[in-house]
DNA sequence: CAGTGAGCGAGCTTCCGCTTGACTT
């Protein structure tokens, strides 16, 4: 038995530490949080002092109770969870569940997981900050009574189900924000002109842009004929030195936006391979918010910058966390060995880690030196009234860090035109080849991807490393969001064009408008959100967060006491549950959108048991109104009487088949024929409105032909059970359960017989069930 | 899985932050 017990959160962590010390140590992980409040009365026992109810979750007993063996015959427990106010919660509960004795139990920390700092933490052990705890334990039950009291209002007032919470409603009202900001958005149109001109000397042509912009055509179009046949020269020529400066390494949240940008990943993507290099041993901690990297690994970036690219090249760097939220227990996201610039693995693996190499290594080097230039182009011509065109370039004159990496960026303007240009002085004439004078318009401010969405979050100090991603995925699983690509509509330009002696101008088109994995406000996030925002603005407001965190310091600095401030917040917050509860409305979000064109009936959309859905009025009170279902990507807020009379519009009766009438509807999986009991989905090429008789009998029959190669058996013993071909290869089916194939048999799956078939049943019924089984709806 | 929207009532849902897991219908 060993004498010293060192327990860790993460194994990972705890594999490297045991290599550090020497075997009279063991260090065990408890793999995060061991203990949580319980279910039961919300887990809290408010009119006794807030006092939690905490318990073991099934999923950590076993950790739990080989951690007690393990203390118990120990001489000594070292806790050594991380510095921050999660990580010692989780000590002090090892402590209280382990029942480990004061005298032979010390609290250590540190900040990166090197020897040095190993060694050094162990030399200099500290008891458990009781404040530090309490600051958790508010924390903790500050989350839980606003979700579960929020949370059951919804049921009552909306829609069973749904959940709110300070992270994850704040996150929705960003999105329903932005979205209302692009739809009242009015797009305003100015001209941009560029001119092309030809050096003649040096035969080099380039491009130069009028810093005014014209704000209608005829202006546009007046300046055009002021150029045309005036000279053109150079007035002035400025160059001034420049530099760029690498950004710093990598948090959860920059990597997440940065690996969205340059490598297309969500952000629940770039967690799971961040946490394969991490478990490989590649990199250091994903999960951090620290810019931080520790003395070890400057001197060993430095290395290995000035073995690669030469000493010129380095410079060491330490960069300051500007994240008010930060809790800094771990370091930047580094590799673990500078002098891998690339490791095995998979496509993704590969790039990610190519990814957080350089931008760990570029932030060591030295800045890129520029040289800046803008030439001042005169126009002689004593009509116009503009004076002079600018021509702006760059040129690099030393590397720096652009050698390994640039930082992408979200602005989605591509205009820039930094090309090379010409040698050219004061007074050199200029010949101008063609000026163009383009209509450009505004943008409204851009839809959230899931990484901008976390750099927002942030910045707000909303969520933590360890959330952004959960947060994201629980506000599309409730159906409050959906990321979604969606088609641009086109959009007509003007564009003038004075080429030598000639003016021309063309109407153009561009396509505009059009998204992809950006996220969209569902009709019920918008709904829920509103009803939040009228009946707990202090919750949802954006300085919530940051507002209750600075009384979370408090506590953690002793000046406050924790359950005075949890009594303060709740008082008012219950007061208002309870009156919502009695006197809201329940939410429907009905709006009339106008009268039918022929009967003059009332139309109006609303949020329905099943979604939202436009309804033509009841003729009489014997009859009954018309309901249509919205469709994906249509809205309660922006649908038109227009769009709401093309929803009557289906089902289609669109002739017989085998004697029998074929239907033609829209549904939740997209337009489909209803032919006898079977559904056949339409394909895209074809438009529900038009589809014929002919042409649907061709679906009906391709899909019938697919589903004959689909069945691969059916057994004499239970027509029930069949073997048929899918998405991963051949299954078994019993009325509505699949059950697995085992590979070995996927080639001879015709041949697998009844006896065989049931004992797969078995065997896949019995394997514990994944993720998708776990998760509940 | 493919059109539902009445009303009643039982029994269910839900938070945020630490960690990784065994799996894919």
């Amino acid at each position: 038995m060993a004498k010293n017990l060192v327990i860790v959160e993460s194994p990972a962590k705890a594999k490297t530490i045991e290599g550090f010390l020497g075997s009279e140590f063991t260090v065990k992980s408890c793999y995060g949080h061991i203990r949580d409040l319980a279910k039961e009365h919300n887990g809290v026992d408010i009119e006794n002092g807030f006092k939690p109810i905490y318990e073991v979750p099934d999923d950590k007993k076993q950790v739990v109770s080989e951690l007690k063996k393990l203390a118990k015959s120990a001489e000594t427990v070292w806790l050594a969870s991380d510095e921050d106010r999660e990580g010692e919660a989780i000590s002090w509960h090892l402590a209280e569940v382990l029942n480990l004795d004061h005298s032979k139990t010390k609290r250590i920390v540190f900040h990166e997981i090197t020897k040095p700092a190993i060694l050094k933490a162990i030399a200099n052990p500290r008891i458990i900050n009781q404040d530090l705890v309490n600051a958790q334990q508010a924390r903790r039950i500050l989350d839980r009574i606003v979700g579960f009291e929020l949370s059951p209002v919804l049921w009552k007032k909306v829609k069973p189900s749904l959940s709110a919470g300070r992270v994850q409603s704040v996150a929705v009202r960003l999105i329903v924000e932005r979205e209302r900001e692009i739809t009242d958005f009015n797009a305003d149109s100015s001209f941009r002109v560029v001119a092309v001109f030809h050096d003649k000397k040096e035969n080099k042509h380039f491009k130069a842009e009028l810093p005014k912009r014209f704000k209608t055509e005829a202006e546009a179009n007046a300046f055009l004929e002021a150029c045309r046949g005036a000279g053109f020269h150079v007035d002035k020529v400025e160059t001034k030195p420049g530099k760029r400066t690498p950004a710093a390494p990598f948090t959860t949240s920059t990597l997440q936006q940065e690996a969205s940008r340059k490598l297309g990943f969500s952000v629940a993507q770039t967690m799971a391979v961040a946490q394969k290099l991490y478990e490989a041993g590649h990199i250091t901690y994903m999960r951090t918010d620290s810019v931080n990297l520790s003395e070890l690994a400057l001197e060993a970036a430095k290395e290995e910058i000035e073995k690669a690219y030469g000493k010129e090249f380095s410079k060491t760097r330490k960069y300051n966390t500007k994240t008010a939220s930060a809790q800094e227990a771990h370091e930047a996201i580094r590799p673990t060995y500078f002098n891998k610039h690339s490791i095995a693995g998979d496509g993704s693996d590969k790039r990610l880690y190519d990814l957080i190499w350089k931008r760990a290594i570029a932030s060591q080097m030295s800045d890129a030196a520029l040289e800046k230039t803008v030439i001042h182009i005169a126009i002689d011509s004593a009509a116009s009234t503009e004076k002079e065109f600018l021509a702006s370039g760059e040129v690099i004159k030393f590397e720096g860090f652009l050698k390994v990496y640039l930082e992408g960026t979200d602005d989605e303007n591509e205009d820039a035109d930094d090309g090379l240009l010409p040698d050219v002085k004061a007074g050199d004439s200029l010949e101008m080849e063609q000026i163009t004078a383009t209509e450009k318009f505004t943008r409204a401010a851009p839809r959230y991807t899931e990484a901008s969405l976390v750099k927002k979050l942030e910045e707000l100090g909303i969520g933590r490393p360890s959330t952004y991603a959960p947060t994201i995925s629980t506000i599309q699983k409730r159906g409050y969001v959906v990321k979604e690509d969606r088609v641009g509509r086109e959009r007509k330009y003007q564009e003038i064009i004075l080429s030598g002696n000639e003016i021309s101008t063309s109407t153009l088109t561009e396509n505009t408008g059009a998204e992809k994995s950006k996220l969209f406000p569902t009709d019920i996030g918008s709904l829920v959100n509103d009803f939040l925002i009228e009946h707990f603005d202090g919750i949802m407001d954006y300085s919530f967060t940051a507002n209750v965190e600075k009384e979370f310091d408090e506590i953690a600095e002793g000046l406050k006491s924790w359950t005075s401030m949890l009594q303060k917040f709740y008082g008012p917050f219950h007061k208002t549950v309870d009156k919502t509860i009695d006197e809201a409305d329940r939410v429907t979000g009905e709006r009339e959108l106008g009268v039918h064109p022929e009967s003059g009936l009332p139309i109006t959309v609303r949020m329905g048991r099943y979604g939202p859905f436009a309804q033509i009025a009841a003729k009489s009170e014997d009859d009954k109104p018309t309901y249509a279902s919205l469709r994906a990507g249509q809205s309660m807020e922006t649908l038109t009487l227009e769009e709401a009379l093309d929803l009557f519009k289906m089902p289609r009766m669109i002739g017989e088949f085998e004697g029998t009438e074929m239907k033609v509807a829209i549904g939740r999986f997209g337009p489909y024929i209803q032919h006898q009991k079977a559904f056949y989905s339409i394909p895209k090429e074809d438009d529900p409105y038009q589809i014929n008789q002919d042409r649907a009998i061709e679906v009906i029959l391709a899909k019938r032909k697919a589903d004959s190669e689909k069945l691969i058996k059916v057994f004499n013993e239970d027509q029930e059970l069949q073997v048929l071909n899918g998405r991963w290869g051949p299954y078994l089916k019993k009325g509505k359960d699949n059950f697995k194939i085992p590979k070995t048999r996927h080639e001879d799956a015709a041949k697998i017989t009844f006896e065989e078939a049931l004992d797969m049943m078995e065997k896949s019924a019995a394997a514990p069930k994944g993720r998708r089984g776990k998760a509940k709806k």
